[in-house]
DNA sequence: GCGACATAAATGTCAGACAATCAAATGTCA
DNA sequence: TGACATTTGATTGTCTGACATTTATGTCGC
């Protein structure tokens, strides 16, 4: 026989039903805990771990004092964003994905926005990109040019100007960056990348789809021999 | 000031930390709820709170009995896929997301994989997509249509042979389904619709990347009218 | 009118108890 | 000895009742 699971799970699934029914909208405030301990016809603790459950899935958020209580979150895209990014940078850690599936994945996705930011972007993308590129040629450490990196590449995400896919890509991206960051880059692959960088920015700017997909792909590559590279010499010591 | 945050909240986060930073290694043990209390400096509910919040994340999972308790979750692709969606249909219900601009995304995405799917793709694949075709081609209600579509989108997506990409397109196919499901399919237009799925999985079989991605912008052109129309005949109504 | 204070309602935390579950140790019998 | 039943201990799940904390709101005195 399966095992019964929890009453505390059970309710806090009916719940999130509700919610994802549209039959509790955003910003709808949850009768208080006595009132579903009464409902559910359970204790108040039990009702209290089925919404610290839908707490963490970011559904709900509480208040505390007068007029205070559970409310339907109303689901912001950096929130769900932030959800993503934790997810999925468990998943990469957890299931050691290899350097080059994920960079495969990775500029896959990319190129697939570059149709949508030549015909959507417009001049603060650019600025954005350009931002960015300064940073990146500026002195800085290892971890800050990931960073920096990252920048860039949700600036080339965003210029598509279609925000679903920009919350998919950058979850996608950010997921990645300590995979990346187990990069070292010496000052000459920091101007390799650079003119790629600078090359996809101009392709941009004329409007050549075409263009940014194959920089994205030799793009691809030189990030993989300069993992495969330093790979190799840390096997050597 | 700033309110203080509740407690459980502080110690959920510094557990995850744990577990983020590999201190605690997928398949460990937790201490019991107890040890936790006592290491805490709180009650056994704090700390069963804030295990719940982990739960609900997929961090940890719980067994009772003998030899139970908290072990940290070896999260898996299809664990992270379903709570990626969850959040993701969620998302896009509450921020009232147009079929447009979705669907934008959706083919801007699937198009990506057209590559690797040329080229890693294998017979399986194939059959799977073969078969997703034979579903949509029987006398199915809309729902059932709208799944074997979902079907047919993920074997086309799988066939990238890429476990990252799969992942972070399927949540993205998969969470539009609500959207879609709101079309309904004449016979004609499914007809068309089939007649494009055949067209991709001969493009397939033939490893012809860019007529793949062209099809797949007819097809993303045809959902976009099927929802003009349907949506101009509601208003009519 | 306006600030200080009391009130009420709600979540947050605590303590202790019991129930349910499960694995391993233990006992029993052929 | 070996297979099967039983006990036992550890652990999570749930319940109960209480108190602490927070916050909006009303009330009193001025």
């Amino acid at each position: 026989m399966a095992a019964r699971p929890p009453l505390s799970t059970a309710i806090a699934d009916r719940i999130a039903a509700r919610i994802a029914d549209g039959d509790l909208m955003a910003g709808d405030r949850l009768p208080s805990e006595t009132d579903l301990a009464e409902q559910f016809e359970c204790s108040r603790a039990t009702v209290r771990e089925a919404l610290k459950r839908l707490a963490a899935r970011n559904l709900i958020r509480t208040a505390r004092g007068a007029s205070g209580g559970a409310f339907v979150a109303d689901l912001t895209y950096a929130a769900a964003l932030d959800a993503h990014v934790s997810t999925s940078t468990l998943l990469l850690s957890m299931n050691a994905v290899d350097f080059q599936t994920a960079a495969e994945a990775r500029f896959a996705l990319e190129r697939a926005c570059a149709d949508l930011a030549v015909a959507n972007h417009q001049q603060a993308d650019l600025s954005r990109l350009m931002a960015a590129i300064d940073t990146l040629d500026g002195p800085i450490d290892d971890a800050a040019f990931c960073a920096a990196d990252v920048a860039f590449h949700r600036a080339l995400v965003d210029a598509g100007r279609n925000p679903v896919l920009s919350y998919q890509l950058a979850g996608a991206v950010e997921a990645m960056q300590p995979l990346m960051n187990m990069l070292t880059y010496a000052d000459r692959d920091r101007a390799t990348i650079l003119t790629l960088y600078r090359r996809i920015a101009d392709a941009l700017r004329d409007r050549d789809a075409v263009a940014i997909r194959a920089i994205l792909s030799e793009l691809e590559a030189s990030m993989l021999m300069l993992f495969q590279t330093g790979q190799s010499r840390r096997n050597a010591r």
